[in-house]
Order: C-alpha cells, then structure tokens, then sequence
DNA sequence: CGGCAAACTTGATGGCGGTCAAGTCGCGCC
DNA sequence: GGCGCGACTTGACCGCCATCAAGTTTGCCG
C-alpha cells in the first residue's frame, strides 16, 4: 500500500504502470486495482532495444512475457529447412510471449524492427501472482482465448484471399492499430521491409510491390518506399472484402 | 458433496472419469487427484449426439466446454457473405468450446458428422474450480496456449503448402491421431465429405479429388470413396514437406 | 559527392489450381 | 431392383501469382 520508494518513482518517469502513456492500451489497465500494485512491483521497465535486437528466441525457456513500448516487434519462426515464417507485427501496448506458457518455452523468435522500448514481467513472479487472483486468472485465459480466436479466423479467411485483398487487409490493420494508439492512421512509415510483409502475407516481394503500385495506380492509395497514405480507404475496404472488418482490429 | 443420485451412478457405464476408455486421452488425466473428484461431480456424461446436430452455434452464450467421447465433430463459422469456414475436426479426447472463454460466447460452430457422443463441462461450475485451484488454471492456460501455438503453426504452414503437400499433411494427421486413439492409422474411413476436407484446406473439391487420384496413381495411397489406405507413408511424409512433423500430431 | 549494396520496382513467362462442364459412382427409397 | 439425387471424378481452359531477370531507387560510408 504505502510504498515508500518515492525517490525512484519520481527519478524514473514512469515508475507506475498508472502513469504510463500506454494505459489504456495496455493489459494491465484491465488488472485489477488491488493486483495492478503487484504487478507494478514485479515488472521491469523501459527496457531499451535496438534494431535487429532480439526480445527472444524460439525454443528460449519462458522467463518473462513482454509488453511493447515503443516501436515495432516482429515475431517469427524459423521452419526446419530453414525458412523464416514471419508471425506477426506488434505494436506498442501489446503483449507478446504468452503462447510460451504451453510448453514452458517460446515457440517463436521475437526481434526488434527498429529501435524499441519494451516492459518485461518475470514470468515466475506473475505466475505466483496469478495463482493467488482467480480474477487475473481470468482475464490472462480471456487474452489468450480471445487471441486464439483472432488469429484463428484471421489466418483462416486470410488464407482463402487473393493478394490485392491480403494486402489491403494488412494495410487496414495496421491503419487501424496506429490509430487506437494516437498517430495518423492514413499517412505512416511501414516499419517492416516487404520482405517481411509479403512472408507475413505468403506473398512474394514482387507480387507485395506491384500489388502496392496497382493500387497506386487505382488512386486508393499513395506509396513513397516505406511511406505509406491511404487515399480512399473505402475502396481499400471494398478489397479486403468488407466481411471481415472485425478482424482489422486484430491483434497483427 | 453427497450427491443422493448413486442409482443413476450405477446405471451409466462411465460415472468417473477415471473409468473411462478415452481417460488417457482426455485432458482430465492431467487434474490433480484431488480436483478430479470435483470435476466428476460437474461433468455431464455421454450425451448421445445425431448425425448433424449441433453442440453448439456461434454466438451462442458459453454454457459448456466439450471433450468429444466417440464421432467426429466439425467446427466451423460463417463469414458474412454466408460461406462455411471449416476450422477443425474433432476425434474422441478432444477438448472444444475453450476459445469461447474470451468473449463467453462461442466464436464457432459445433456440428456431429456422424452419430457421436461428448462430455458437457458447465463452465459456470467449472469456473468455480478453477477459481480455487491455481493447478487447474495452469493446466487450462497451458492447453490454451499449447492450442494456440499450434493452431497458429499449423495455419501458418499449411497457408504456404501446395495442394498436395496439404491433402497429405491431413491425411498423415488424421492417421497419426487415430493411432493415438487405438484404430487404424493405415487405413481408416474419412468422416467427412470432400466438400469439407477442400473447405478446412482452403482448396476447391476437385482439387482434392484430383489430388486423392494423383496420390493413388503415384502409389502413395489407395482411395476408394470415403475409405483410404496409406501405402507408403514415406512418400506421403516427402510431400508433406517433412519439416513439420511435429504439427501432425495436433489437434486438428 | 560518388560508389556500392541492398531494397524495391517492373517486365516476361509458365505452372498450379480455380472455374465451368460433363460424366460416373453410390446409396437410400419407394 | 431400378430410379434419382447427391457425392465424387475427370477433363478443358484460363487467370493469378511464383519465378526468373533486368532495371531503378535508396541509403550508407568512404
């Protein structure tokens, strides 16, 4: 209750999960009161990255669950033959790491796009956390079943579209999140090369590229490298095929 | 704790689930001895299921979570231009109806091919279980982040495969997972229609009939309707790509 | 500023699988 | 038993996207 740490709070700038800028997109805003004090103490801030840095590796036993604080995090898997399966995109405020809890180790890599801030909670300490709140309890299974559910039906219906829809399901996406978060969700920078979308996607670079300038071209978008705006978002619904809009919400 | 229904006990086959056939299979093997009992108590045994009927519909609030006891089960959902998306098939053992925790209503549909039976789980009762046994919890978030873990490779992997590679990838799993269960993994019938086996693939009918064919022809396989028999399962281990045979042995 | 490599774009070609269209098989039902 | 319908197979064709192959642009570093 009375934490008598107010030196720290006040030399760090966000020494309280409550003050931080993130908030309301974070998981911790759904904590509740009494525990979110708990988590406070248990979860280490601020952890600086630089580009091409790795949060974790695949196969890495779980020591802690990550909350992104800045910049981009893409998570991927490498296949037997050696290929890289890129798995998604995380933007600040979402939590990676949790599919790790099953086998006890993470099942993918995690690497940093471009410079980046991160909050890690010590797995073990969250864990004698959750066993004592049936409430957190319930909120982590109500992440991961709802995560589930996302990139189950993600994946399926994004896996039964053609390119043009792909990429403009991607492009909504992330539209969408950047504009949860408070920046411009119609003019941004891809912070992911297109080697990365289209692997994300199951395209090739090429047909990522051309998609792009097609769209260009049909004035629904404007592409500058990795500058990206978004002409008429309409249209660009209208190729993703409008059915899914709940999933452009999604998690990546 | 006295429960004054001990005839109806000893009607039922299988009052414990410590009795049942499936027991190594089910996910209550991995309760805590002590939990089990009060698990017991809340299962709803061997609901017999018609060909086509369903255990549950999408949107539908969360009453239960299911183990299939015998049958196939389907899930699937329906996007909203009315196609069917088949997102699984379900054998003896296997647990349903988890990813509806998050929004507590089921994201799918749930149907029986054939005539089956399932255990019912009243999530309410559940819930309070789970509430005061920090095992369980664990062993919930462990099957739902395994779950997820694999939903997401499989997905991943077979989105990238060629027809063949994921007609072979399915029938290797279907095989493998019936050979967990006891029957024949050599030689089994498909419970479902092709017209379901092309929807969960994400590929057309006649590709998957042309592609039984090819398989057959190559030797690989000897199709005859509904009933298939695995000739050489190296050759079909080959096309499957062989990198990911670890996700053969998944859910669905 | 100039040079080089990596990232990206654009074009030409070919193959896999979707679509349309006939069959053929299998099975339930009078 | 044969009628009929749905499930399945097979064939012909074509469009989308992967592949191969040049360019072109970007950004970094001397």
């Amino acid at each position: 209750m009375s934490e008598p740490i107010p030196l720290k709070d006040a030399a760090t700038p966000k020494a309280s999960c409550r003050d931080c800028g993130l908030f309301d997109l974070c998981f911790a805003q759904d904590v509740a009161e009494s525990r979110r004090d708990e988590l406070d103490r248990i979860i280490r801030r601020q952890r600086p990255l630089a580009r091409d840095v790795h949060l974790f590796h695949a196969g890495q036993k779980l020591k802690s669950i990550c909350v992104v604080r800045s910049g981009t995090v893409k998570t991927y898997q490498i296949s037997r033959d050696g290929d890289e399966i890129v798995t998604g995109f995380h933007l600040p405020g979402e939590l990676i790491g949790l599919d790790a809890i099953g086998n006890d180790a993470h099942p993918e890599f995690a690497v940093a796009l471009e410079d980046s801030r991160y909050c890690e909670i010590p797995f073990r300490e969250f864990q004698r956390i959750l066993d004592e709140s049936p409430e957190l309890n319930q909120l982590i299974l109500k992440l991961l079943s709802l995560d589930m559910a996302e990139t189950r039906e993600l994946m399926l219906v994004i896996s039964r579209m053609d390119a043009r829809a792909r990429v403009a399901t991607f492009l909504l996406n992330l539209s969408r999140r950047l504009t949860r978060r408070g920046k411009d969700g119609d003019r941004f920078r891809l912070t992911m090369d297109r080697r990365d979308i289209a692997n994300y996607l199951g395209l090739t670079i090429e047909t990522v590229s051309r998609t792009l300038s097609a769209m260009q071209r049909d004035g629904m978008l404007a592409v500058r490298g990795k500058l990206v705006s978004i002409e008429d978002a309409e249209a660009l619904l209208d190729v993703a095929g409008r059915d899914h809009e709940e999933l452009l919400v999604g998690t990546a």
